[in-house]
DNA sequence: CTTAACTGTGTAAGCCGTCTACTATTTATC
DNA sequence: GATAAATAGTAGACGGCTTACACAGTTAAG
């Protein structure tokens, strides 16, 4: 569960209307609604796993207001009245894909690494969250899992400042690493791809090779025939490695 | 300069298209135009360029296909024309802000530092640059850039695949350093910002902090009262602090 | 219980965006 | 000069987000 929200939504004093759209519903901060007039028939949860599943089937694309509407049954107007735009639904989407964060072991070391790789599964199950623009700063399960680290990297004595550099450092790394993960499948993605997807890629494959080649790029041409795109079971994708590169740079500063 | 494109655009056995959208045409492949008729008022740099203007003004949202097209003063359908979609559109832009990478030191670590800023420069510079999807695997000015690393990386004995997981940390970490930067601005450019936009920041700021401390994510908000966030002059970002991780990472693993 | 206020839903319509015919015009080749 | 081809414009289809308005149902007050 993610952090339990206060009994009542707190009535901020900050005017609501000027913070970016989604943020205030992302809290829960919701102008106090009247009890009087029909009951809704639905409610923004329902709503947010509509798009949500929309998303997982076809992409972000999918999840228009007037498919989400469809897919709940009401007119596509309705919508409007459990999100105030589609901004503030993308947010609430995104910020419910993120899921809650795992618990982490002692040591700071195994716990960034789970960290990173748990984000980076997230990523990898639903790519569509890279395509999502990021229009607020800071959401709920997003801070849950900020405070989950910054509760792993404590003991190691860092300031917050480099802690949240840190953070940054690995969630940069694990969202990198599913994007690149999409237009560079394994060889084993690949052979569940459909003939046509896989026509496409060896088409992509040799164009940019001769391409590369004409223009005396053959550095990168040589690199884009290695392994990591080609043999049967890649060392599962630079993001280790990287990660690998991460961690190290990360002790030799604790250590210092 | 970009390495120059061959003498004539090659005629490449692969099936045009069957690649996404834009990809043949960033690499200069255009079916041998003809040359009968009127000719053209316009060219596709002259709407590249419309378009790269629209997004440095008022983001990539205003670089939609009327305005680009009342721009250089035709109607919005005289630009297919010129590109194909919009999405083609999109990928010409996206190359053509990338530029051309810099000229790197003899050694390596300087030339990973140097390319690394130039990149978090580019993307600074162009924030609209991270809003555009990565919709092709690979434009010149990209492999001109990847080309130019992997040249200064060669020395150190690292393999090919090494090489290319190296520029995908460096690359990550230039975009997520700017993506932050627009958010968390710097107290500089803070005072710079119009007065909106300042209680805009404001406004965000407390609400986040009451939200934070009413569900426990103390440590959180007080990451979020640091100098990184208030000082005066920041240390520039988590940009230096994560690039010197990356650097010791990297330098650890060559001298293995 | 009656009435009035309020809330959720549907319909209609506005605007903007991408993209596809079709027409008229201009230019190079024969 | 006649023909063929390419370009730009016009008109329009289609779908997306959003606002305005009318209707219907529910609740609170008298």
């Amino acid at each position: 569960m993610t952090p339990a929200a206060p009994d009542r939504p707190l009535a901020a004093e900050v005017d609501l209307d000027a913070l970016p759209p989604g943020l205030a519903a992302a809290w829960g901060v919701v102008e106090a609604e009247g009890r009087r007039g029909p009951k809704p028939a639905h409610s923004v949860d329902e709503v947010v796993e509509a798009a949500t599943a929309l998303a997982d089937e076809e992409g972000i694309a999918a999840a228009s207001l007037p498919r989400v509407a469809a897919r709940i049954g009401v007119s596509t107007n309705a919508l409007y009245r459990y999100v105030s735009s589609k901004d503030e639904l993308l947010v609430l989407v995104a910020d419910r894909a993120w899921g809650d964060p795992p618990a982490l072991p002692q040591d700071w070391r195994a716990a960034s690494a789970m960290w990173a790789r748990r984000l980076f599964e997230q990523f990898s199950a639903r790519p569509w969250l890279l395509d999502v623009p990021r229009t607020v700063p800071l959401t709920p399960h997003n801070a849950a899992w900020l405070d989950e680290l910054i509760g792993a990297l404590a003991p190691t004595g860092m300031g917050a400042q480099q802690m949240l550099n840190c953070a940054y450092l690995l969630d940069s790394h694990a969202r990198y690493g599913a994007d690149l993960r999409r237009d560079a499948p394994t060889p084993a993605e690949l052979r569940r791809a459909n003939p046509d997807q896989q026509r496409a890629m060896g088409a992509v494959r040799e164009f940019l090779d001769v391409q590369l080649r004409a223009r005396r790029l053959d550095a990168v041409a040589d690199v884009m025939q290695e392994p990591m795109f080609l043999a049967d079971e890649p060392p599962l994708d630079g993001f280790e490695f990287g990660l690998d590169r991460i961690l190290d740079g990360i002790a030799a500063y604790v250590e210092r």
